[in-house]
DNA sequence: TATTGTTATACTCTATAACTATA
DNA sequence: TATAGTTATAGAGTATAACAATA
């Protein structure tokens, strides 16, 4: 089992950081940006627990996306001691055009199982991870 | 996808490491030895392959392993460059030890799906990963 | 010339501890 | 006293490059 998730999880990983490389995003970086749009406004400590990182880890996650000019930061109204993350509109872009090659990934992926099994497998992963909590 | 690929092999790989911890062995060791006990004499080269490792990495990865008296390397006779790896009867003891509890945190793992359900995943996870070769 | 094992080195990803500013 | 963000630092885990021995 621990062979089988992990060489499937490097597997997948491989095949997104290839296919992202070109437009200058990381699929972490991806996945971070997708939080942020999901959920509008939030903190960057509920981004991270959202991803399942670290608030330090984060904090460079957010440098990175913030040079690139893709998120801005800005002190929470309510709470100052929060920052707000919020997507500029490039950055929706880059989310949007990423959205395109990762589900692309995910259907060449996939695609030696049917339709059935591929909708099967995402169902168990969820629910043992779900399971978890 | 991705996120549930990665956030799955977290989860199982925390449960493994803490089920091994107190026998003092790390589920990539126990992997390591497992590869050496199927592939008798097999070399450390080929180990690695084996694993998905590069074998600098292997090198680090037998050492623990003979520091604890668990495998020993000798040259292979027909190709004295190749390191012969082989268990110890206390490596071997170590494995079947490590499988006992590694089958258990699987069942435990695997137990909020049904047994066809655990069954289909396995098999969808290696039709993946066979298709990618 | 190519391959196996080895070493030294560096890079990525991540977490821990200590600091600041707010609450 | 506790929380959000930050910084510095250290620890895994990994790969790259260069070398010796062997083929």
């Amino acid at each position: 089992m621990g062979y089988l998730l992990k060489h499937a999880q490097l597997l997948f990983l491989q095949l997104t950081s290839a296919e992202l490389e070109p437009t200058g995003i990381s699929p972490q970086q991806w996945a971070a940006l997708n939080c942020m749009d999901e959920q509008y406004g939030c903190s960057q400590r509920e981004v991270a627990e959202l991803l399942g990182v670290d608030r330090t880890t984060m904090v460079a996650l957010v440098d990175q996306l913030q040079t690139k000019g893709w998120v801005t930061r800005h002190p929470q109204p309510g709470d100052r001691r929060k920052n707000a993350v919020s997507l500029t509109d490039e950055g929706r872009d880059i989310l949007r055009g990423g959205a395109r090659l990762i589900d692309d990934c995910e259907r060449r992926f996939l695609a030696p199982l049917s339709e059935l099994d591929a909708r099967q497998l995402k169902n168990a992963l969820r629910t043992l991870i779900a399971a978890s909590r």
